[in-house]
RNA sequence: GCUCCUAUCGUCUAGAGGCCUAGGACGGAGCCCUCUCAAGGCUUAAACCCCGGUUCGAAUCCGGGUAGGAGCGCCA
């Protein structure tokens, strides 16, 4: 039987981080088997769902990378005539039955449970059983259906993540499946669209594994076979607090205008929570071809930024520049620099990629070969740019302005010959140069620089310096 | 309250009874290299939640604690 995974987010708000994991498990799953990764909306809460959110989360899958199986991502919305269908099934095999409590009486019989100290569930008043006289229904209420849940036996559950694990359906509850209005309910919906799809493997946040003995109980009434699952722990702050609106939960578009490849996003996720001996990095048909089940941590972790740093910038300095180039232009347009005003971005990419974790870090350090500078750095001015530099920097200029070439090879010759005829380190040189051309003193090598920074510039930055020197003075 | 889940360095994890004096990675500390910043190389500190049991032998199996977490909606 070839697999089938589905992510099926309800669109409350944007793509956060557990969800992509969650995506990425499945997509991986999927592909590493041959099978299919297909996109559901689960937006039967039309008070909640969006239209911006539905947008927002398929931004995220998409700069991800992580694209569904199915030309069209299917909507529950656009399924109430099959849900509805199913009802009348179910209704009609005696394994739903139509319930008349209030929601006031629900609210009270709850809060009487709970002040007895005992867990909250329907007690069954509306239940048929032989023998037993059901109340008459009033006539001002809309029923809502609820599912006959088996009262013995267990349902076991072998989690791919967990193991095994049971649960009493004494512990269960009749669950509603339609609401009064004749909408159905979540775990109908997810149970009904499961088993229409097809889906042989269901993977999603642990905060599921108390639904799965329903989802399993419907399922076995309706007289399918159960998917197999996976219950993915939830992915926690830095400081060990579950992640929220208010603490800390970010849209992967956010960890973009942080400066992340979206590739590196999918390998510091796919390394949170799943291992493969001693490996940290991975292309993406590797985590294809090794992702499995037998190495899913059961327990929740952390997101750490510093590793999903290095990872990061792992990612800038072994990946192809041209594809690099694509997130590097945008996040040089984010700051107002203009890409086409200077070298080219691969060039640009190779001489920065080593120092930056982010490309964020290296549009900040790349500003100045694509525009002019907006003064100087003022510590490194300070230090590097005085009289006795500002000359160096004066013979400097001439000396370059007479190459024949503009090459890096004749840069490194000229500069360092610059510093050797003078008795001089090459830093007195280079420092002086590099805050008169890059504006601060930290850059590429000096050579690179100069030569991405091409002619005309250095040599202009390089005279502003020294006028800059003279009417300071 | 009830049900369910989880528990190895600060963090992510390796570990499927002897290979563990517990390995790797991030981060930390130190040294080397060096035109800046980095990168790189080397070295180093740092963990099996607790208590019982099974066993010749337990980080690994079992039981009980403890501590975290999730769920208990006409939300998804």
């Amino acid at each position: 039987m070839s697999v089938v995974t589905r992510f099926a987010p309800s669109p409350t708000g944007f793509l956060h981080i557990g969800g992509a994991r969650t995506a990425l498990f499945s997509y991986l799953y999927a592909k590493g088997h041959g099978g299919k990764f297909l996109l559901r909306i689960e937006d039967t809460d039309r008070e909640r769902s969006t239209q911006e959110a539905v947008d927002a989360i398929f931004e995220g899958m998409a700069w991800l990378g992580l694209n569904g199986d199915n030309a069209q991502p299917i909507y529950q919305t656009q399924r109430f005539d099959r849900y509805r269908q199913v009802i009348q099934q179910m209704l009609a095999a005696g394994t739903a039955y139509y319930c008349y409590c209030s929601k006031e009486e629900l609210d009270a019989l709850r809060a009487e449970q709970m002040a007895n100290k005992q867990k909250p569930r329907y007690d069954g008043r509306w239940r048929p059983e032989a023998g037993k006289t059901l109340p008459t229904p009033p006539a001002d209420v809309q029923p809502v259906v609820r599912f006959r849940s088996p009262l013995d036996g267990q349902v076991v559950l072998q989690d791919l993540i967990k193991g095994e694990i049971v649960f009493d359906n004494a512990e269960l509850d009749d669950l509603i499946i339609a609401r009064g209005d004749g909408t159905p309910t979540y775990n109908f919906c997810v149970v009904v669209d499961d088993m229409d799809m097809g889906i042989t493997h269901v993977i999603r946040g642990d905060d599921h594994v108390n639904n799965t003995p329903r989802q399993i109980n419907i399922l076995k009434a309706l007289g399918a076979t159960p998917p197999a699952y996976a219950h993915v722990s939830m992915i926690l702050g830095a400081d060990g607090a579950k992640l929220s609106k208010r603490h800390g939960a970010l849209g992967v578009m956010e960890y973009r205008a942080m400066g992340f490849m979206p590739e590196a996003m999918l390998n510091y996720l796919v390394r949170l929570g799943w291992s493969h001996g001693d490996q940290e990095l991975f292309t993406r048909e590797e985590m294809c071809a090794k992702f499995n089940f037998d190495h899913v941590s059961a327990s929740p972790a952390r997101f750490d930024m510093e590793k999903a740093y290095w990872v990061n910038h792992q990612y800038l300095k072994s990946a192809d520049p041209a594809l690099v180039a694509t997130e590097f232009d945008w996040h040089l347009r984010r700051i107002g620099v203009d890409p086409a005003q200077g070298p080219d971005l691969p060039a640009v990419i190779v001489q920065q990629r080593e120092r930056c974790r982010t490309l964020v870090e290296m549009a900040e350090k790349s500003k100045f070969f694509f525009a002019e500078l907006d003064g100087y750095n003022e510590k490194d001015a300070a230090k590097h740019l005085n009289a006795e530099s500002a000359a160096l920097l004066a013979e400097l200029a001439s000396a370059l302005e007479a190459l024949p070439q503009w090459s890096a090879e004749a840069l490194h010759l000229a500069v360092n010959g610059f510093a050797e005829g003078r008795g001089l380190g090459l830093g007195k040189v280079a420092q002086p140069i590099r805050v008169a051309c890059c504006g601060m003193a930290v850059s590429p090598p000096i050579d690179q620089t100069l030569y991405l920074l091409g002619r005309e510039r250095t040599l202009a930055r390089l005279k502003a310096a020294v006028s800059y020197v003279q009417q300071k003075q």
